[in-house]
DNA sequence: TGCATATAGTTTAACGTTGAAGTAGTTGGT
DNA sequence: ACCAACTACTTCAACGTTAAACTATATGCA
């Protein structure tokens, strides 16, 4: 094998590896969330749980990587939940308000629970130390492929 | 926070992470493939390219960690193209053999010519060495997320 | 002020995936 | 030789995603 076709191996290894993991890990986390809940909607619910305060579709959009078309769905399932309200924007006609609701918080602290046996196990298979340590290195290719798109 | 949320937070991280890294560069390798090549059948072709022979479809769903359905979708888009044939297995009358065909390699070196351009412009983004030194980590997580399913 | 352009959100079709149900064939213990 | 349990593959409905088309509103410049 040339150079040049090694050098292109390392690379579609490197998001062949990461497509199965997360094939792998979003399966197994979806299958002990509780019922109804995806992982796209506990997501949500965790980034509002962890950062406070109310957020625009578009800007949870963007803090997932995913499409506004996408985000209108995930959000939808939750208000049908009654787990976040959304409501106009009153500084912006064409924008809206999302925030968690009570209920909300309450999936939310529910779904960790139901997720801690899986997070507790793969905690015992996956050092903390090589965890933290890989968490820079993707961090940067996360933000790479997102500033060239 | 405590030690033990400071312990999960880092087990979400890693896979939500590694969850918007599959979807951006998934997308992204998707959009320059030739029209109508999804990555499942890219990958599969080359999988036959690298490792040459035949493979049954319940073969390849485990090596690409895809359920069986979703192989025999796969491989009945590439048989639609030509790209693969598939044949009763003679020895088990349950099993199917399925080859690469000369259309299938012709079009495995076209999609890697298509992507080449991506290709080199993250390996200039994505320090080669750094790819390398992460590839044993995620290789080890995930044969530890399919050992522990 | 008016208009071109940009932005916020929704809708739709198409896609690949899962999980479960179903068909067909194989295997191993008795 | 039989039959229960297993394995190979297909089909189907449901889901979450994308990309593109669409409506409505905002912004900036001439």
């Amino acid at each position: 094998m040339s150079q040049r076709e090694e050098t292109v191996s390392a690379y579609f290894r490197l998001f062949n590896e990461i497509g199965i993991i997360a094939q792998l890990s979003g399966n197994r986390l979806e299958r002990v969330l509780p019922e109804g809940m995806s992982l796209a909607q506990f997501s949500v619910l965790n980034h509002f749980c962890r950062l406070g305060g109310a957020r625009s579709p578009t800007r949870l959009a963007s803090a997932f990587q995913v499409t506004k078309g996408a985000m209108t769905n995930t959000l939808q399932r939750l208000e049908a939940h009654g787990f976040v309200t959304i409501r106009p924007d009153d500084e912006d006609a064409r924008a809206k308000v999302v925030e968690i609701t009570d209920a909300g918080r309450a999936a939310r602290e529910a779904a960790i629970l139901a997720t801690a046996p899986t997070v507790t196990q793969l905690a015992g298979l996956l050092p903390l130390a090589d965890v933290k340590a890989a968490l820079p290195f993707l961090e940067f290719v996360r933000k790479t492929l997102d500033e060239n798109r």
